[in-house]
DNA sequence: CTGAAAGCGCTTACAG
DNA sequence: CTGAAAGCGCTTACAG
């Protein structure tokens, strides 16, 4: 059987108390005491429980995160960070992938909520249909507004976007054309074709746009991918709104005798490790993965720790143009 | 405050423990009270408490995944599938990326170990050092011989660096060279670089391996390429052991101006849905990531239920060619 | 400096 | 069919 703190206390010949004095180092204890119990817990292989610690403490150094999925290499990079700033601040994270599917959002809350985490960190897209607010619970979200007072963070999406329409503008594009994941107006990320749009205003160009549904299962580019060359022969330049969408509509001009960038200029959107490795000539905007996660854990903790006062309801962190020859 | 059960047998009028019955659905409850009972449940929004449970049944449901880092596509995808497996039985996962490093790896299974986690699937690298076997908790590894008991779990190396080396051969290469990791002869993933030399023997043909430190860092690709074409600038074919080092070498190769296939075939091993959807002319062997995580589940729970000996000590998957145009 | 008691929110024998 | 009691492994007032 584990040892329990008990059998550290009858080995050491103290009370239970004076081992939970040592092993919380709290209190006054003689260096006599200390090193006596602190014996007994080497000889029994002794370590703590946490469950039993958390239920008096009513604290479980539990973080839930809600994402569509970590195969996806942005949620994949988004996750590494986040779980590694949990762990340097003494948070552990449980996962939970819903795939965007809203009935496996709410199972999972469900479960987060009785394993009592201190909080949650959604990054996941279920039209604010979840109501987070009534949890009662410390909550942050990553590029999604999920009620009035959950505070956002993201990336600099509007000038994301700004970026690469300008930039295809300036390579002399006549017909740039976007695609993107749904429209929802709640969410941040619609930004990215906000500014597409109004670039395209301010050059007296169109801007039409394409859906992609899913964005995260790749069988769902094809089809809008062939309506938009199908429909739009002459498009000369594309902004796709991650890079996923960019490298499978690179594939698919290409396979119809497309050059890119020769006849058409490509820019994605996330700039993940994985990208940068595997398909190096995209041009892409940068999102800060590491800083994204940092600030929502560090405001989740803010919100933890009940200091509701000190967290911005919205923070967006800077981009970065990442140039290289597909456009 | 939270409603706790006492709160709900209060006011249905009960003891706690009918309460606990009817959530349990246990034990002989009339209609009628099991009606009343559920009905203060919803009126107080009442949840139960899994930590009190657990302290009850030291049983916690939490399983720990320790990997290098989601941010890797191989161990996304992995990491996807296996949480999903585990929800569907009701099994929720602590995830922890490791990179590879021993002291995190120890601090991790120290955390799991306070956290009284149900199991542990370990998927990293510690050349055996962090002794699972005494830890006296369920245990599978993926990809890892960590002792003589702990099972495996994997896809059939053998097989996949037999079925690339061949197609090397047959497609008429004559100098073929091998990216690996770190010599690890404790590693079934070895057995790709055995398969290789294997066949080259075969064909009387001498293996040449250049070993990659960290693969899982981009950063490490570039130097053991470069001096690998420095010094046989003759290879006109090269078998990868993952599909990231092998994307690397495409693009330092396509620098020095090698046109792939034309110059040098390429093959790399994975096959993640991610390389497929950003790199899909890359040709490469597919692992059965799903199934290898079914599997790693499978047998975890089984070990967990003290069904050991249906537990094998070997689990290899089968894997598959996928052909495109880089070979 | 140290210990006996009560309690964190549940569950399960044991009675009735 | 239902309840009072004890206990899961810890921690913290409260005494001394």
């Amino acid at each position: 059987m584990k040892p329990k703190l008990n059998d550290v206390a009858k080995l050491a010949g103290v009370s239970p108390t004076t081992v939970s004095r040592v092993l919380n180092n709290r209190g006054y204890i003689s260096q006599e005491t200390k090193d006596r119990v602190q014996e007994a817990m080497q000889q029994l292989n002794y370590f703590p429980n946490d469950v039993a610690r958390s239920l008096f403490s009513k604290r479980t150094n539990l973080i839930g995160l809600i994402i569509p999925t970590t195969s996806n290499p942005f949620f994949g990079e988004l996750t590494f960070h986040i779980e590694n700033i949990c762990a340097s601040l003494g948070y552990k994270l449980l996962i939970c992938n819903s795939l965007n599917q809203l009935d496996k959002e709410e199972a999972y809350v469900d479960m987060l909520m009785r394993n009592q985490v201190d909080g949650i960190i959604v990054g996941t897209h279920n039209r604010g249909i979840v109501n987070y607010d009534q949890k009662n619970i410390a909550v942050v979200a990553i590029d999604r507004f999920l009620s009035n007072t959950i505070p956002v963070v993201g990336s600099d999406n509007y000038m994301g976007g700004k970026m690469a329409s300008e930039l295809l503008i300036d390579k002399g594009c006549q017909h740039i054309l976007h695609i993107n994941g749904p429209v929802e107006l709640e969410t941040p990320a619609s930004l990215r074709r906000k500014a597409y749009e109004d670039v395209m205003a301010q050059h007296g160009r169109e801007a039409i746009t394409y859906e992609v549904h899913d964005p995260f299962n790749q069988q769902n580019h094809y089809q809008p991918i062939q309506r938009l060359l199908d429909e739009h022969p002459e498009v000369d330049g594309l902004f796709a709104s991650n890079d996923l969408v960019a490298a499978s509509f690179i594939s698919q001009a290409k396979k119809r005798g497309k050059r890119v960038p020769e006849d058409i200029r490509v820019i994605g959107y996330d700039g993940t490790d994985t990208t940068r490795n595997l398909l190096p000539e995209l041009t892409t905007i940068q999102q800060p993965i590491q800083e994204i996660g940092r600030a929502a854990v560090e405001l989740l903790i803010k919100e933890i720790d009940g200091q509701f006062s000190d967290v911005p309801r919205e923070t967006y962190l800077p981009v970065k143009l990442i140039e290289a020859s597909t456009v």
